[in-house]
DNA sequence: GAGATTTGACCGCC
DNA sequence: GGCGGTCAAATCTC
């Protein structure tokens, strides 16, 4: 792994774990409830680790009681389908909502009556599973049991941002720790990247005076709708702007500075 | 017209 | 042969 990923993996631990201690904080001092929001923070970043890390098989991370991606129990004689997707990494999370963004771009190719089943399973692969050789693919099954939650099962991994963000920001390969981000806006259609919410370009502000990222980005309106909350996700940077990896490590960086 | 979705047919595994 | 998964032509939407 180079050290560019390793900066990065490195700053996404600490806004998993900055996170973590806000959800505990705020749990004993606010009447919102933060639940949700906090699940879907801590979803988004264990699915970002996850996509660096190619040692786990599955990716890292602690569950609350909501939306709690279950192991798939592995076949006793895995079928491998026509691509051969045997031994490819495979985890489920539950959503109320069926369309929950996980701020990947698929294309649907399928559907079916399950036997075991009266709803019927969805199939979708990447978007860009042609374009950038990604071979994931997601089934999304309405539970049997609680008809009210959605089953997505998550196969295989998504290369096609990860091709794109390293062919097109060779400085990391080699080694350098910064992001363009106008580059990334350019490779990947607006509808694979989680799309900001808009901004004034100047209204970014990295202040690390008082220890904290300022998106500015209405922070007293607490969306706890993962569509919604997906744009904030990735800093509004415009083309242009970039974001040094090193910079977060110095000082505590919190997406959701309140 | 291009891209996305639907749906019946087909394939491979058990 | 049954079943889950995928293909691909038809259809739909913008």
């Amino acid at each position: 792994m180079s050290h560019g990923v390793d900066k990065a993996v490195e700053a996404l631990l600490r806004g998993q774990e900055s996170a973590y201690r806000l959800k505990t904080v705020l749990e004993h001092a606010s009447s919102v409830p933060t639940e949700p929001l906090f699940d879907s923070v801590l979803h988004s970043f264990s699915f970002a680790l996850s996509l660096f890390s190619s040692s786990n098989t599955q990716p890292p991370h602690r569950e609350s009681s909501q939306r709690k991606p279950t192991p798939v129990v592995a076949r006793k004689s895995p079928k491998k389908n026509s691509h051969g997707e045997e031994g490819l990494e495979q985890y489920s999370h539950d959503s109320p909502n069926p369309h929950h963004n996980d701020g990947f771009s698929w294309r649907k190719y399928g559907q079916k009556t399950i036997k075991t089943s009266s709803h019927q399973r969805c199939y979708y692969r990447c978007a860009y599973a042609k374009d950038r050789n990604c071979n994931a693919l997601k089934r999304v099954q309405q539970i049997e049991d609680s008809p009210s939650l959605f089953r997505t099962t998550y196969v295989g991994k998504h290369i096609c941002e990860v091709n794109a963000f390293f062919q097109l920001n060779d400085d990391i390969c080699n080694g350098s720790k910064m992001i363009r981000f106008d580059k990334i806006d350019q490779a990947m259609p607006d509808s694979v990247i989680p799309q900001p919410v808009p901004v004034e370009q100047d209204a970014i502000l990295i202040e690390s005076t008082d220890q904290n990222m300022n998106l500015e980005c209405g922070s007293n309106e607490f969306l706890v709708d993962d569509d919604q909350l997906w744009g904030y996700q990735i800093p509004p940077c415009s083309p242009g702007n970039f974001m040094f990896l090193d910079d977060l490590s110095e000082f505590d960086y919190n997406p959701f500075h309140l």
